[in-house]
DNA sequence: TGGCCTCATTAGGCAAGCCTAATTAGGAAC
DNA sequence: GTTCCTAATTAGGCTTGCCTAATGAGGCCA
């Protein structure tokens, strides 16, 4: 019942890919997880025709998870998660090269010892990069977001979560001072989707809208300062 | 030029089986790796066959590293017993649990990554069981070290490593306190193959003499608690 | 030197994962 | 309803790493 370590890269893909029906194409999965088409194919109709099954699927309607797909998937994005916040935490491995180094670290780390890292780290609720962590059955913080090119002018917000696809956006990010947790103010939005000025720690920023859209914000009422 | 995990798995045990002749046997090898005798021989062919070659190999008579692949295998080594000593300082895992844990581990590994857990352990020159730890260039402490089981009576030593390949042993050695660093005196060798009695720690301890070649000790002079 | 026993090798095969090239199904547009 | 484009699937094949069964080489002992 142990899973290979491309079974579970297919899995989490299937989990991270699924739009609101749950449904993840093998077009998309191909292409997330750099192999061809066919192999997706094949690969998904295997892991239906497993007993007990960890996806379903039709042809030519793509891949969903079953309930025990989505549980084996959830505990690798919680190896992954937790991994990070480690390296970042413990190790001081900058926050653009920690998500590589988990994609590897993930398949290799056991239960017990995972459960040390956690306690380790006060069993936390988010990675570095404010992903939520899924906890050990299954659960994960739900929030309510907005993507930050979204935010109308003038108001604040709490930066919660950015995307970790690239680590150059990432160290820019970083530069910026726009890290999970910040708080942060629209000042204003040039037209024709020109860049966004931001207030970010007393300081104004500008980010382009396709930048902004990789940063997920929480909306923060009028007065962000008197609210801690 | 990655080398898979299996062939990671080949080089090392090559490394740790080969005599005073750096020769290992496909047998040995075979039930180190727990693979059929065939597949090493495949395997060992398929290596000797590489370009730059990894192994030397001649038909019957086992197979010996390169000059390269002793350079590789060290580096594995090396990440095994970095680990090793990280879960162990670190996480607090204990000393029979992290051989196991650094096997899978120590694939995952990236360069940058180990050079961060050696920094911050102090760049190390032991492991949990005393095993030293290769430095980057692949060079490693060597001590002249004796079997316990053949110290004479009276003798004075200091404990320098212990073989890691038993759980169940590390954690009874750690109930005696036969643990690296420690210092001991054989007391008394029962005849015909009996127990030895040891002095650890002001206690007397006793150990079968098969028990006892699992650890190497360094003889010290006459009064040890002279020199600290 | 021959016989025998052990260990190693060859022969043949299988599953997992991947590939390219060729075919087919779905769905949008007319 | 047909056409056509795109996305997905089937067909066929490769490598890695393992297996069992059958054969062969080495070395020891009489």
């Amino acid at each position: 019942m142990t899973l290979s370590r491309s079974v579970q890269d297919y899995l989490k893909a299937v989990l991270e890919l699924a739009g609101a029906d749950g449904v993840a194409s093998t077009g998309d999965l191909a292409q997330r997880l750099g192999v061809a088409a066919p192999s997706v194919t094949g690969m998904v109709r295997r892991l239906a025709a497993a007993r007990p099954a960890l996806l379903v699927y039709a042809k030519h309607r793509g891949a969903r998870l079953t309930p025990l797909g989505r549980r084996r998937a959830l505990e690798i994005v919680r190896h992954h998660r937790l991994i990070e916040l480690f390296l970042f935490e413990i190790l001081g491995v900058p926050w653009d090269e920690v998500h590589d180094e988990a994609e590897r670290l993930e398949h290799a780390i056991s239960e017990p010892l995972e459960a040390r890292m956690a306690e380790r780290l006060g069993h936390p609720a988010v990675d570095p990069h404010g992903h939520p962590i899924p906890s050990l059955d299954g659960r994960m913080l739900r929030r309510h977001l907005t993507p930050l090119d979204r935010l109308e002018v003038g108001q604040a917000a709490r930066i919660a979560q950015v995307s970790d696809h690239d680590p150059a956006l990432l160290r820019h990010l970083g530069q910026l001072g726009l890290t999970p947790g910040r708080e942060i103010r629209l000042i204003e939005r040039a037209p024709f989707g020109g860049p966004l000025t931001l207030e970010v720690g007393g300081e104004a920023r500008r980010l382009g809208p396709e930048t902004a859209a990789w940063l997920q914000v929480a909306l923060l009422p009028a007065e962000p300062k008197a609210a801690t």
